[in-house]
DNA sequence: CAGTATCCGAACGGATACTG
DNA sequence: CAGTATCCGTTCGGATACTG
């Protein structure tokens, strides 16, 4: 798309009142923080997770290696939020609490999992890269 | 549970000496720092305008908008070290180089731009949704 | 089980000053 | 122009303890 992204523009009404498209570029557009919630480093892995089956919060604390209660709470309180993940909590005792993928969050994920299948798929190159640049520019670190 | 993507299990060899495939689920798997990079707050930016345009680091600047000095030549530096990022410098006075994207680079920029476009064009969607959440969720926090 | 609350160190990130 | 170095406040994020 050769069109112009907005990236130097400060006028970022961006969607909201006008009929501007929306537009990670602009500086306050509020899709800037749904592409963070999508992409940090927990909100992948998350949707990931979620991708495969409907699961618990323990259950993903489980599957999601690495994450703490609070990061991950955090994270499905933020993609509750936009829409991508649905909760239902079942009223029982003790408590059991299902978290799965809305429509939306199928189709974001979907291309979500396209780019990190190309930068797994990728990361034979991306070493190399690596191994020539850190040798290249000085070890002496 | 369909296919293991190995997210809950430690042994993380993932792509190194063995046959492992790289999984960004793997704790210790090279591809989750690859995916900061490129999905970080200022990597997607900076990829997204090097799409378009060679472009020399003040000419970044301006069209980054928000981004620092500082900010920007560490996100270069790691898109370099990635291999998605290539950087040619003249021996002129005053110095001039330039970043352009590598052929990897342009792949991976390719479904990072799908991601994004789909969250602009969901964006309605994804504000419904916050709005709802913000009002049934107590205003009262 | 499914979370919330708190503490605190580590990392992020902006502003500024300086170098080649 | 193209960066590096430094200072320093803000946020991130893990460990722990506690609630319903």
């Amino acid at each position: 798309m050769t069109t112009n992204h907005g990236i130097g523009t400060e006028t970022s009404g961006c969607g909201g009142d006008e009929q501007l498209p929306f537009d990670v570029f602009a500086r306050n557009c509020p899709s800037r923080e749904t592409l963070a919630n999508v992409t940090g480093r927990w909100g992948s892995l998350t949707l990931g997770a979620l991708h495969e089956d409907t699961l618990r919060f323990n259950e993903l604390r489980r599957r999601v290696e690495g994450v703490s209660e609070k990061m991950l709470a955090q994270t499905l309180h933020a993609l509750e939020r936009d829409g991508l993940v649905h909760r239902e909590a079942q009223p029982t005792n003790p408590p059991r609490v299902d978290y799965r993928l809305t429509a939306l969050g199928r189709e974001v994920t979907g291309r979500l999992m396209g780019l990190i299948a190309l930068l797994e798929e990728r990361m034979p190159e991306i070493l190399a890269a690596r191994g020539r640049y850190d040798t290249e520019r000085g070890e002496t670190r």
